[in-house]
DNA sequence: AATTGCTAAGTTTTT
DNA sequence: CTTAGCAATT
């Protein structure tokens, strides 16, 4: 039996609110995931079948920890579905991604709409590929434009909601039109689909074939979507076409911590829910479980500041707690110095070990500064984010392989591959085939194949083009086969196919360095390493590739997680903080230009960079500090900067400075401890 | 065909 | 100061 009273009111209205449209409005830290595994067993325990039941996150990380929770409150609920290629007799509810939802009615259907079923998932890599390659052959004139901002404004163009509608600039939308028709159809000519295009494709496939929806919607009778501040327009014609006649939809959300607008997230999805949905029941979840009132009346304050948001205020029964310290530095170093001091001070007078701390920056490369200082003196930290591991090289390039051996239409992928490890296929070989295939509007691969266009080549990069197609036709033919014919484990026949084309061989001499040489060559053995358990036992294995893919160009945190971190700090930017809490929070960098970031500014989301200072302050359970530089080394030189307007919105009452703290008087046995460690330090030669 | 050198730019990044 | 992308060399 559930117990409903380990919840507050708010929460237990809003487990026990079942039918109808329900808004609950999550503030930061109010127990949000807590609610809706609540909500899902309730269901299930008023004898709802659990294959009915939907639940719609943004994250694997998120999915994965939902079904883990539903599990441990309803015993009962085995099956749960989290992959797209779940079983059809499946009994659990489905807990998963909009995109692993998505694939997984596009590869029962997606025939319908003239794709083929084992249609690849184009990754931003490799749709910024496509985009170059237009630009280039569009734009003769020597005009550069950014690749990254075309697809950007494709995206939003594609998904469109009010952002497109607003993008009333005739240019850009000509622009956007223009390299809409032509990237489409590339696309679709490599039987290859990009992550709007799952959202995109089956709302088309709803449209086009009624039954297709009709049956969704019998299926989902309940549905959730998490992080719903965080929907595009397409998501939410989606959620829009599977709860418009049942009416059960339920949705979290904060509109406070919407950081995502950038990328297309419509914070008026949730704002507007009413417009569709006039008889929603708006919960607000107020009490925060994380949190002193300190940080939660500076969060409070600071966020009234945004025009228009739902109102709510965060409230807790923690206490005051210590004040919020405000920290000048002269530079980054200064600043990074002072994180290690604070941390160190903290973790030797046995107040907090370093996995308490976090460390919270806007970009990217302030890292830099805050490792150095770390690892100078010895702490062990994790960086969170940063470049991907599937953007590495030798990653790529194995995708692209596989891609291939399943779906050689997929130009993008082929030409990535065709010449590594280097086989006589130059650059101008390939334009020419490039331009064969456009002449003939077929795949690059069909041109390969096509005695008519390879006997113009010259011997040796004929004879090149034949080695290639010979060596993907047959083996495409051993991974079609099931076993004995063909292979039983996937990594065993990769780690032999990459070594027969001498690929590992082709990684080493790449690499001027033979020690990056050997990590590359690691690095890759290790993904393979993975092939059989991401995979699954079922089918042959083709098959089971196409489910390696899938896996891994849908849960790219898939890796980071079960990487275990011990005792260290977190490094981490602002926005990937968000859903993450940690006892001792320090904000870098807090200046006017990077915290309300300088481009944001000129692109007049001011709202949204207060709000993500917002997410932030309320990481923070007990401490909170906060530094900016009166100087920062901007490309190389250093230049003076100001605070950020955004601390003048914090009460004054609420923070003291770091130079106006009082000395804390420091007992015997702490200061004991603190020199042996020093001296622990310094005999291991980790001081400076 | 690959390497070198130049120029230009420089947020955030769930899938 | 970096780094990525591209052009022009050897």
């Amino acid at each position: 039996m559930l117990d409903l009273s380990a919840l507050n009111p708010r929460q237990r209205e809003a487990v026990t609110t079942l039918r109808g449209p329900v808004l609950i409005l999550a503030g930061a830290g109010t127990g949000k995931t807590r609610v809706i595994t609540y909500r899902i067993a309730h269901l299930i325990e008023l004898g709802v079948p659990p294959e009915h039941i939907l639940g719609v996150t943004f994250t694997n990380k998120a999915a994965r920890e939902m079904l883990e929770r539903v599990r441990r409150l309803a015993p009962r609920v085995r099956a749960v579905a989290r992959r797209s290629d779940a079983p059809a007799g499946e009994s659990g509810p489905t807990l998963c991604t909009f995109h692993s939802l998505c694939v997984r009615i596009l590869r029962r259907h997606i025939e319908a709409l003239g794709y083929k079923r084992n249609f690849v998932i184009y990754d931003e890599a490799e749709q910024l590929g496509v985009i170059r390659k237009i630009l280039a052959s569009l734009s003769a004139r020597g005009e550069k434009t950014d690749p990254r901002a075309v697809l950007s404004l494709l995206s939003r163009y594609r998904n469109g909601g009010e952002r497109a509608a607003a993008l009333a600039d005739p240019g850009a939308r000509a622009l956007a039109e223009h390299v809409r028709a032509r990237y489409e159809s590339a696309l679709r000519a490599c039987n290859a689909v990009d992550f709007d295009d799952l959202i995109l494709l089956t709302l088309r496939l709803f449209r086009e074939h009624p039954d297709v929806l009709e049956a969704c919607r019998a299926r989902y009778r309940y549905v959730m979507v998490d992080e719903y501040q965080d929907t595009n327009a397409a998501q939410f014609e989606l959620v829009h076409a599977l709860t418009r006649e049942h009416r059960n939809l339920c949705v979290v959300g904060d509109d406070d911590q919407s950081i995502y607008g950038w990328r297309g997230a419509e914070i008026a999805n949730l704002l507007d829910l009413e417009r569709h949905f006039p008889e929603v029941r708006i919960i607000p979840l107020e009490q925060n479980y994380r949190s002193t009132t300190t940080i939660l009346e500076a969060a409070n304050a600071l966020i009234r500041h945004n025009a228009r948001r739902r109102p709510k205020r965060l409230w807790s029964e923690l206490g005051a707690g210590s004040k919020i310290t405000l920290f000048t530095f002269p530079d980054e170093e200064a600043e990074a110095r002072a994180v290690v001091e604070e941390i160190e001070t903290a973790r030797l007078s046995g107040r907090a070990r370093w996995s308490d701390h976090a460390v919270l920056f806007r970009t990217n490369g302030q890292s830099r500064a805050l490792e150095t200082a770390l690892r100078r003196a010895g702490v062990r930290y994790h960086l969170v984010g940063g470049q991907s591991f599937f953007d590495r090289r030798e990653v790529r390039d194995f995708l692209a392989y596989l891609k291939v051996l399943l779906n050689p239409q997929d130009d993008i992928s082929l030409l990535r591959i065709a010449n590594v490890p280097a086989r006589g296929l130059s650059e101008a070989t390939m334009q020419r085939l490039i331009a064969a295939s456009q002449e003939r509007q077929c795949a690059v691969y069909a041109v390969l194949k096509n005695p008519l266009v390879t006997v113009s080549l010259s011997e040796r990069a004929r004879a090149g083009v034949e080695a290639f197609v010979e060596l993907i036709e047959q083996t495409a033919r051993a991974l079609r086969a099931r076993p004995p014919e063909g292979p039983a484990s996937l990594s065993a026949w990769a780690e032999q196919f990459f070594t027969r084309i001498g690929y590992f061989d082709d990684l080493r001499r790449s690499e001027k360095n033979p020690e990056t040489g050997e990590n590359r060559v690691r690095n890759l053995r290790e993904l393979i390493a993975t092939l059989d358990d991401a995979a699954g036992p079922d089918g042959t294995p083709a098959d089971r590739l196409e489910r390696f893919l899938e896996e891994v160009t849908l849960d790219t945190d898939r890796e980071a997680e079960d990487t275990p971190k011990g005792d260290a700090v977190t490094l981490i930017t602002m926005h990937s903080c968000k859903g993450l809490e940690f006892p001792h929070v320090f904000i870098v960098g807090l200046e006017e230009g990077l915290l309300p970031h300088s481009r944001a500014k000129q692109e007049g989301t001011l709202d949204e960079e207060r709000r993500l200072f917002y997410v932030a302050l309320t990481r923070a359970r007990l401490s909170l500090k906060l530094g900016y530089c009166t100087a920062r080394r901007k490309y190389g030189q250093l230049t003076p900067c100001h605070p950020s307007s955004f601390l003048k919105e914090l009460p004054a009452e609420l923070i003291e400075r770091a130079e106006d703290r009082p000395r804390q008087p420091v007992s015997p046995e702490v200061g004991r401890a603190w020199f042996a460690a020093l001296r622990e330090k310094l005999a291991t030669g980790k001081a400076p």
